[in-house]
DNA sequence: GTCAACCAGAATCTCGACATTTTTTGTTAT
DNA sequence: ATAACAAAAAATGTCGAGATTCTGGTTGAC
């Protein structure tokens, strides 16, 4: 049985080695590319060995980056039986939304009343780069979701880019990540919907004028909205979720 | 220069290695402890080899255990300059603080919303264990400090038992156990202060009530108080809050 | 006298082999 | 036919040696 999705090209994965400080740390990315992008299934289990000849590293560094993973909740590892991927459900859907919620309103509540000249013009900057790329996404779905998908996370950083909070930043950063899975594993493919790029407007509208509770509000229903394409998704069956290799092949379709 | 603090003994190390299920958990455990107490201080640069041979673990052991370290932010590691104890700073207590306050209160407020029977019976037994000891702790302050934190620790826990968001309780915990780092510094041998339990009481019984406006707001305000207490000290310079080790060994006090 | 380059010494990072545990498979007795 | 047990196979966890990188002290030139 392959690889659900195609891993990188070995090419890549020899630039990505070079620009790494450490082996860890390139593996530690390498990996979690495959996991966000599902090269990695959820629930995979993660043998050493298979890894350590894929990646071309040591045991030793490949735990160590497979530790750090574990950090972010997208590797679980278990007493003495080894690691898998992070397994994903609807329930964890819901979780993840509502927390980002909380901290994200908190976030850019804090950014808007600290916020100056500095943090504005940043803001202004990765909204039209954001915009740019939004409004060409039409044209070429395909070629334009990765860049849209770096841009919109500048965006939002962005937005809260003047709140000074350090854990704050962290726990976000760490859902951030959870929710990038959730969406790439579920959009894979498909077109940004419509309306994101009004929300993304208002957001920033409302958040230059220093609105904090209007573009608190714009925010959470931006995030709900997240929320709902990809329970529908889930809902109807298109992507198989739970994903676990039971005894008996395959079956579900038949 | 010795280390600041003893560390425990190589009986309780062995003991604690049995009860281990990996070397990596025995490690991690063991570092942890170290790192709480304060036997390895707040900046200090931790050495694989000199480890190795204190904990009895080979390097690659110790390396992994020193990255679940690093998830739980009780340790850093910069690219290849090895890995140190996370520093200390009043800014990053505020932050703490602000962010339990957060979070805690929210956990709070689901609990009370979502428990049942059987949630307010754990709650009230809780309650009774914390009660007992902290009427006893002026008996045996030294004795009972360590009775004391589990049991308020299990106190708190059960208070936010009946919330059922994953992420709520994971990062609570991390902060729990950031700010038990910062209270074991600080209060190193030293009394609880009197109020603490009717905090405790109002907190409970505004919870049972299930009141969660009040629960909530006396639950921000120990937290706060907490703060005031460290910062009170750290202020007084009681504590070597920097803790650098510079090249001119000792001043501060001349 | 100041600055840059260089050179040990030390510490970190990486690796493959070995020990231990878990899982699977095959056998036997009920 | 089923269940319990035992041995083989696979995978994980552990270790110390060696390659790579950083540190800070010294030398030499300007």
């Amino acid at each position: 049985m392959a690889a659900p999705a195609p891993h990188r090209t070995p090419e890549d994965l020899e630039i990505a080695r070079r620009a790494a400080r450490t082996l860890v740390e390139f593996a530690y990315d390498a990996i979690r590319q495959d996991i966000l992008c599902g090269a990695l299934a959820p629930g995979e289990k993660l043998r050493v060995e298979v890894l350590k000849e894929h990646y071309h590293v040591g045991s030793s560094t490949l735990r160590e980056a497979l530790t750090l993973l574990v950090a972010d909740a997208l590797v679980t590892a278990e007493g003495q039986r080894g690691f898998r991927v992070t397994p994903i459900s609807l329930a964890d859907i819901r979780d993840i939304t509502e927390m980002r919620k909380m901290l994200e309103t908190q976030a850019l509540r804090r950014s808007i009343e600290r916020g100056g000249d500095e943090w504005e013009a940043t803001l202004v900057a990765a909204w039209h780069r954001l915009s740019k790329v939004e409004e060409r996404i039409y044209d070429d779905p395909q070629g334009l979701s990765a860049e849209w998908e770096e841009r919109n996370k500048a965006f939002h950083e962005a937005l809260i880019g003047a709140c000074d909070s350090h854990w704050l930043h962290h726990f976000r950063d760490i859902l951030y990540h959870q929710s990038e899975r959730y969406r790439r594993i579920a959009l894979t493919g498909r077109v940004v919907p419509r309306n994101v790029h009004e929300e993304h407007r208002a957001i920033f509208e409302a958040t230059l004028a220093r609105d904090a509770d209007t573009a608190c509000a714009h925010t959470a229903e931006h995030i709900d909205r997240t929320l709902q394409t990809l329970s529908r998704m889930f809902q109807e069956g298109d992507t198989p979720l739970p994903e676990r290799r039971t005894a008996t092949g395959a079956a579900r379709r038949g």
